[in-house]
DNA sequence: ATCGGATATCGACATGCGTCGATATTGACA
DNA sequence: TGTCAATATCGACGCATGTCGATATCCGAT
């Protein structure tokens, strides 16, 4: 793997690395649609609100999802580009040689 | 995925969100027997021996690669477990529903 | 016993990160 | 228009991280 691409994927990893994102990145992915409310997301943690904002923000600059306000709800969304990327990584450079 | 999963996995995701440990990660991977030695990665990075060091270290401590000294050289080589981990994170956890 | 080369550890520095409370913004609805 | 609820932004705090130079450790060879 070159270092360019060692550049470019490590921060979609540096998102990921966060066990707050993991589960949200998990309970988004796990919804009909891969979305899920952001006031679906709130309870399953005992942490603020602003911080779970900023996790989302982390997980959308990393381009890993995407925001949707409807009304006053906002939506977050899996982007399948950036799951398929990350699938790729584990297959050129984490299987086995 | 729960909580303590997440708590579990995150660690290993955050030893691997840094380009230079995934070009550490990849090029031992990509060695006969998923093996090598120090002295083979210190010229690919224009960093200095310590913090190549320090970098493997953190590879270490997150499971993804075990020590082994022979002679004077010291080898690196990937833990397939560890590997065999996160693949399963992203069939569990990243795979579309 | 000593020297030299390979690797690790230490101490320090600047920067980044996770979290919070306080506040701003946005939109539905009376 | 005014209020309330949902979400984002801001500013601050303590702690972790990436990097380095200096130094220690370990081991083979002379």
């Amino acid at each position: 793997m070159g270092a360019e691409q060692a550049e470019t994927i490590a921060p979609m990893l540096k998102a990921l690395a966060d066990p707050v994102r993991l589960r949200l990145m998990s309970m988004v992915m796990s919804r009909e649609g891969a979305e899920a409310c952001v006031c679906e997301l709130l309870p399953a943690f005992e942490l603020s609100q602003p911080t779970i904002s900023h996790h989302l923000k982390v997980l959308h600059d990393a381009g890993l999802v995407e925001r949707e306000k409807r009304g006053v709800w906002v939506y977050y969304r899996a982007r399948p580009e950036a799951i398929a990327a990350l699938g790729s990584l584990f297959d050129s450079v984490l299987a086995p040689a």
